[in-house]
DNA sequence: TAGTCTAGGTACCTAAAAGTGACTGCCCCC
DNA sequence: GGGGGCAGTCACTTTTAGGTACCTAGACTA
């Protein structure tokens, strides 16, 4: 056990306005992923998301929908129609970290049979 | 606004047990992040570790290397020395996530600049 | 003999995230 | 003329992560 070479973290790692950190945060909640996924071949309205979401609630799709919209992950665009038509989808920024979430994906489904099951039981 | 499309999602990305959804939740936590970079290049011990980690405390810490060892992202050596030694390390499993990691991470510095920084103050 | 190091365990507390249920105003359809 | 879909908002409660502080126990050390 001779003296660990302390090879210094990147300062910034630490820190919330660590880019990776933020997208790391923007991604892992509980519904951002599936919001993703779900804008990914098209365009939504707002229920349909709900709809597809299944068990998402109102108010959550609404935060989930307003954060990633600051992230500028996904863009909205209201249409005057009838009752008013909410279309959200995907930006460019989006389209392309939603590749970097399909690799992570994956690499998930690759590994998932080593990936310990007894967690679920903690 | 026609039909929409309703391609249905992979029904298990709802489920907890959804492999991406796992890793996910395994990565983006508080502290896992910078423990896999902490041990990118050697192990390291507990306080080791806490150092490193500067304001980490003693209990999240245990937590946090309990919930990694249990996904096999990490493997724990006690050696019976002097007061007793206990060594962390990546395990392969890990090592070829944090290659993933890594590559998110690459995807976030590249776009930090078009990461909307209001978000800081909502 | 008091303090420090090792690697944790335990009880308690707080703040944030997530969920629940009711409500709105507008319009169409039956 | 009432029920339902549209896209939300608001107030409230529950759940969870994370943090604080204090504890163990053996061996070294000043």
């Amino acid at each position: 056990m001779t003296a660990p070479i302390e090879t210094p973290l990147p300062p910034n790692v630490f820190s919330s306005s660590c880019p990776t950190r933020r997208v790391l945060d923007s991604v892992a909640d509980k519904w951002s992923l599936l919001v993703f996924l779900a804008l990914k071949d098209h365009e939504l309205r707002f229920n349909e998301l709900r709809r597809r979401l299944e068990s998402i609630s109102q108010k959550v799709l609404t935060q989930t929908l307003r954060k990633m919209e600051q992230d500028g992950f996904i863009s909205r665009a209201v249409f005057p129609t009838v009752p008013v038509t909410v279309e959200y989808k995907l930006t460019p920024l989006g389209l392309s970290l939603l590749d970097v979430i399909e690799n992570l994906s994956e690499w998930a489904e690759t590994h998932a049979h080593e990936l310990n099951p007894t967690r679920t039981s903690a």
